[in-house]
Order: C-alpha cells, then structure tokens, then sequence
DNA sequence: GTCTATAGGCAGATAGAC
DNA sequence: GTCTATCTGCCTATAGAC
C-alpha cells in the first residue's frame, strides 16, 4: 500500500548509495518497478526533482530515526552508540551514507540539491552537539572547547570510517565492518573521561 | 615538454578529483588538450586503461611526496602535520583527494582500477603507521594499542575531514577550509600526550 | 498513472586516411 | 599520433494515446 512515488524514492535511494545519484537511471528505477521510464517523469518531472525529494526524505528519516534513539537510549555514550550503529548498519546493508555519497558527487549536483545536502550535514552536526554537551554535563564524555567544534570532528571521523572501509567492502565485507568498528571504538575511547 | 600521455593523465586527475572519474568524458579531456576524442585511444584504449594508470601515478607521486616530507620534516609530527597539509593544498585547489573520490565511486568502477585504490590506502596507512610508531617511540604521541589501528583513525579523519568540508567548498571556500583546520587541530590535540 | 514512440544529445569505441 | 567519420547504445525528456 505504498505509493508508487515512494517506492520511486525507496529504489533511488538505495541506488543512489550503492552507486551514486549520477550513476543510475531512470530506466534503471524502471526496471526495478516495472513500469517504464516516461511512467517517472509523472511523478519527478526532472532527475534534479528526484534528487530534491530524495535527500529531503533522507533529512528527514535520519531526524525521526535520531529522535528515536534519544527516546529509547539511557546516556549520552548510548546515544552516540546509536548514531554510529546506524552507519555500521548501512555498511551491512550495502549502503554508503546517501550524505557521504552526494557530497563527494558535489560538484555535478543541481545546486538545490548540494543545499539539501549542506542542510543534512548541519542538522547531523546540531543534534551531536547536544549529544556531546549532555554527555559532558553528565561526565560521561571528556573533551575540550566548544561542543560544535568536537560534533564536527565526530561528523568526519564517522563519515570517513565508511567511506574508508567501502572500498575493502566489495572484496571483504566482514573485514570492512571490523575495521569500522575497530575505528569507532578507538574513537569513543578518546572521548572518554581519564 | 610534457608528453601527450602526462598532460592526459594531468587533466584527468584534475578533472577526476573535481567531477569523479565517471563524470568526466574522453571529449572533455580532448577540449582541454585541443585534440579529438578519438585521439585519446591511442594512448589508452578504454577509460579502465586510462583509470588505471591515472590511480597508479597518483600513488606513485603521493609515496613521492611522503618521501620528500620524511626527508624534510624535523619530527613525527612535522611528518604528521605535512602529510595533512597536503589535504589543505587539495581543498586550497579545489580538488578531493582521488582516493577519496575513487573510494566513493567504488561499485561503478573496473576492478583493475578498485584494486589500486585499496593499494593506496594501504600505502597510506603504512606510512602513517611508521610516523605513528616513531612519534609514540620519541614521547611526541600519546595513544593506546597498535599503531595500525590508530593509523586508520588518523586516515579515517582526515578523508572525513575534507569530505565533509566539500560541499561547503563550493559555496563558502574560507569556512570549508577553516572548518577542516579546525577539526585537524582537534584531532592533533587528542594525540599530544598529557 | 502508465503506456508507446520518439526526439536530441552525449557516451565509449572503432576503422581507416594522413 | 592525430584526424574525420561513423557506429551503437544509453541518457533525459516530451507528446499524445489509453
């Protein structure tokens, strides 16, 4: 009972983080819907149209999925926990953050699309913020400075622990995961009351 | 004096670490070099060939730089902060790091050119292992564990750092540029011993 | 909402002249 | 080594029938 622009946006979305939002097309999503590409243009006029709503979407399911983990987790270490499972998640799933993805597509994006996409980040990046001041409130984190500036060091070291384990993840899935991981938890360690 | 095979390989790269290697054609190249598309495949028949070659050079002149940086550098953390100068330089030019870009477009690319990206950043996080490894030996570097897996924390941020700056780089270049110092200075802080 | 048909452009690639 | 000419195929996008 899902719309057909839904699960336009469903086949895009995982299309646009396994390949990238230049590299794949209409007929692709086609294809994978079984109806025929010019049945697309209906629902997305253009592919810039497409790559709006995508990210937008995104934007907001990561924002739902984020207040969820503030609902159900304890401390601030549990919810940065939550923040950084999501990533190992998509890296199960054979997916590349879509925001890591478009970033690195930049240059070739619609600019309302690589404004959607600087959105995300920011938004991203305001929610940890407020991850790490609790949990430096709280004692569970140690860290000097200002709080936007350790969310925005959080932001890199998460999003390049993916993109650097997604080109071993082709070859050795198992490996790439273990090495995120091992990259995270070194990273919380630092972040650790001495 | 250049050869027509370096100044192809010179407006690939630079139009490989801008666009990405799938966004840019054989023709684009051509314009550049004010000869024809069929032209170029003489020199590489496929654009695999030309990946190929364009990833292996790159690794080639960055092992090159590397050398130069040991040479020069007085210690491990000059070594330490040469090697992230280095990214600076790229953002400064307006130009991702290939293997940052290349690892991005992983799923699209030939296998040949999949293989030498995995290479560099093993080649990367041996050099970094070896800094690492001095540093900590010389008092100048705090950290717990393998030098290993510090190494891919430290390629990890450094890859997210300018990645995460890239999207901001086309709107606010300062701020792009600004932001990923300070999310280095951050990381650097972490390594000092206390 | 989805179809068929088609336009117009650009991609990678090849053959053969010079 | 580089050219012209050309092939084949895929891309985004549109018009108009159902």
């Amino acid at each position: 009972m899902t719309s057909t622009s839904e699960r336009l946006l469903d086949a895009a979305q995982a299309l646009a983080q396994q390949r990238g939002f230049n590299a794949f097309s209409f007929r692709d999503l086609a294809n994978r819907l079984g109806i025929t590409n010019a049945g697309i243009h209906y629902h997305f006029p253009k592919k810039a149209d497409l790559g709006r709503a995508l990210i937008a979407r995104y934007r907001r399911n990561v924002a739902e999925a984020l207040t969820e983990v503030d609902r159900t987790a304890g401390s601030a270490t549990d919810r940065l926990k939550g923040f950084i499972a999501s990533y190992a998640d998509g890296l199960r799933k054979e997916r590349l953050c879509l925001g890591v993805m478009l970033a690195s597509e930049t240059v070739t994006l619609p600019d309302e699309v690589q404004s959607e996409v600087r959105s995300f980040f920011a938004a991203l990046e305001d929610w940890l913020t407020r991850v790490l001041e609790d949990g430096r409130t709280a004692g569970e984190f140690h860290f000097e400075g200002a709080a936007e500036d350790e969310a925005a060091l959080v932001l890199s070291t998460v999003e390049g622990a993916m993109l650097s384990a997604w080109p071993l993840r082709s070859v050795k899935p198992v490996q790439a995961l273990a090495r995120f991981e091992t990259v995270m938890q070194r990273f919380l360690n630092g972040l650790a009351p001495s």
